[in-house]
DNA sequence: TGTACATCAGTGAACGCGCGTTCACTGATGTAC
DNA sequence: TGTACATCAGTGAACGCGCGTTCACTGATGTAC
């Protein structure tokens, strides 16, 4: 990842974008280290300012956190995004297994986004309202596409709420597995998308046996 | 939690059994702050002893910490058992659903137990041997009940694996996405143990309209 | 039963570390006149 | 166009903190004789 550099006069004592820069940088800590590699010193060394000049942005460390946690939830969802249009699904399963792929995509490509993201760090009290707002867009990308399957007869008429929790559930459930190392990695990024096509494949048809 | 305190004499000037009251100090520094309240400092002043006394029992941080996670896991795997039983579930599908509230339970009841050993906390270099056994009883408690429904056909004839992952992943995903906020908590225990049996009927039955 | 001794669990001082945060400051920028 | 000035982004020293780890030590325990 490229750190964002002065878009003024690049000789100039100010950065230029500084705000941006560190947000970059904190991803790229993340990406490298893990959440306890993210920290406001280390964050301004990357981006190649005195530890102190994060205060001129940022209030302290939380809200700092606050902003790269936000960027994580618009890759989430761009990477959710672009695999459903990528697939051009139409059908309301395709469009699931579609979303499912971005999601399990995006936290092998990036385990210590989601950690800092779901991973119980960003502090619960007063989230700022541009982090609720991505968190919430992230969700509505699954909530249309199987609010729409339901509509259309597709799928069961249920809760779509609580079927897109089912939905989400499995997916960041089974990522966070991978993650954490509790279940082996499928060997090749193929054999994972295999076996999450028939992990979300089980809980399309369910997973009892059908009587004849 | 109490802490344990000297079999020995209790006027001793050794502690008695130091190496498991550094666990339950950790487990109860866990519960109270999280894992990043878990230090070893901290768990030595809990269990009353010098902060460098836990290196006759431990080899380093890490050391302890995988003890704290062991017992971490044994606790879980206690938490479905009895659900199991209190249940006295015979059909698959009961089986699972105890299971599943086990385990959902467990989750709820110590969040923080759960971030530390599904968290990334964990190294995932050469985890003690104690440490992955703990690990595989819990998974295997799950995995039993699923082979034994295949076995009896009341479950689809699919590898057992695969199965015992869709399950374990849509209970823990929704564990996670609960602790850390990204779900509304149910409003009460009955809310979201009905919640949870909900889920689990989804990928029980399947979330596919059937045709008629 | 009594003495000498090895063992080893726990002590407390010390080390170096990175951290978040505050503070008075400097000096480039852009604006008002 | 030129000058005075307010703004404010970034500096670097300093603070206090809790942490993991090491080390020489102390003193109770249990064993060998």
């Amino acid at each position: 990842m490229k750190i964002r550099v002065a878009k003024k006069p690049a000789d100039s004592y100010q950065h230029g974008d500084l705000r941006e820069a560190l947000v970059d940088a904190g991803l790229k800590l993340l990406s490298e280290g893990g959440v306890e590699n993210l920290s406001l010193r280390a964050a301004a060394q990357l981006a190649g300012v005195s530890h102190a000049a994060p205060y001129r942005h940022y209030k302290d460390k939380e809200a700092l956190v606050a902003a790269v946690a936000e960027r994580g939830f618009k890759l989430l969802t761009e990477s959710m995004q672009s695999e459903l249009e990528r697939r051009r699904a139409h059908e309301a399963r395709q469009k699931i297994v579609a979303l499912g792929h971005g999601y399990v995509g995006f936290a092998t490509r990036h385990p210590t986004y989601l950690q800092l993201i779901f991973g119980g760090v960003l502090s619960k009290k007063d989230p700022p309202l541009s982090l609720q707002a991505a968190g919430t867009q992230a969700y509505l990308t699954l909530r249309n596409a199987v609010a729409d399957g339901i509509q259309s007869g597709e799928l069961r008429r249920v809760d779509p709420d609580e079927m897109a929790l089912a939905c989400w559930s499995l997916v960041h459930g089974y990522s966070t597995l991978v993650i954490n190392g509790a279940v082996p990695r499928p060997e090749s990024d193929q054999a994972e998308r295999a076996l999450t096509e028939r992990l979300l494949a089980l809980l399309g048809d369910g997973i009892m046996a059908v009587e004849h």
